[in-house]
DNA sequence: GCACGAAATGTTATAACGTTGCATATCGAA
DNA sequence: TTCGATATGCAACGTTATAACATTTCGTGC
């Protein structure tokens, strides 16, 4: 492991299951303080989004959640809820996965850094501030104003790298 | 404008329409130097998309190499195509877009910053090697290894935003 | 409580994007 | 020219996302 200085300015947060009831808590007082109401829907996404660990799919919260109120839910209920969750920073869309992630860092303008592991699935959510000042830089220097950042770094993350290693 | 030296370890395209037949050029050659056959269809494929000058979806692809061709193709065609101009380096996938554009920097491992004009929908391609070099540093702290990286910074360009200034 | 506008959800259909599987054709080298 | 490898044709299907409109629920003022 690196020296932790190194990742002094960093947040890191792994999408551990301990997370889960934190996450629906941080979310439902927000929406209370900004006078948005956290359906039972919407919690019930994010609830799943926590629960799963991994990137998932719009059609995959369809079927737990089809599952979890008895009764087939159809494509746009989720897709509303979801576009909510990501309005209000709870969610964050992974693009090479068309897939959706809870957020890590709600407060921030969404700046993060997502390293993906092709293998396992798994997520890994960083802040890089270092990173988006170049960015703001390479902005600058084309006259462009940024929105929105994707950042989305795929490959193998350190656990399925070590079983490669030891043999499959 | 910025002073130079603040790009100056940086290459920056627009993929402006006098660059359509260097591109097909230097994929024909790269082609051939690699035993690899560079087919009509693959060549319209890439014709289409510097034509274009933005990033283009694959089923307009289909349309105008429909008309092209005086009879309709199928979508595994042209995906097809994409595929291999993908794995040549002649083509980069706009992952926020379901889109495609030609590659400017064929020849390095693709770890380009786009820059994608939400108004007129012209993208801009930067190489930011301090970027990169920051990332692989979070990757060593995480021990985790890029395979691929997905870049895009969506907002507004120099041109959309003067006009908005002027009054629209 | 109740009336009313705003917000959220239900429902149906369809658009947009991408892949599978197998048949046919073309290329390139022995 | 024969044969394997590569490329394309083609039909069907799978996945992801949205449009358009009806209905319900929520919050507020009366």
């Amino acid at each position: 492991m690196a020296p932790v200085n190194t990742i002094l300015d960093r947040k890191l947060v792994f999408h551990s299951l301990g997370a889960v009831s934190e996450g629906l808590r941080m979310a439902e007082a927000t929406c209370q303080q900004r006078g948005l109401q956290f359906t039972e829907i919407r919690r019930s996404v994010l609830e799943c989004m926590w629960q799963s660990g991994q990137p998932i799919g719009a059609y995959e919260l369809l079927r737990m959640l089809g599952q979890k109120f008895g009764r087939p839910l159809s494509p746009p209920t989720v897709y509303r809820a979801l576009e909510f969750l990501q309005e209000q920073g709870f969610v964050t869309r992974i693009e090479t996965k068309n897939a959706f992630v809870p957020c890590a860092f709600p407060d921030r303008d969404h700046a993060c850094v997502f390293f993906i592991c092709d293998q396992c699935g798994n997520s890994f959510e960083v802040q890089n501030a270092k990173a988006e000042a170049l960015f703001e830089e390479d902005a600058g220097n084309l006259g462009f104003r940024i929105d929105k950042r994707v950042i989305e770094l795929q490959g193998a993350c350190a656990s399925c790298l070590s079983l490669e290693a030891t043999g499959n």
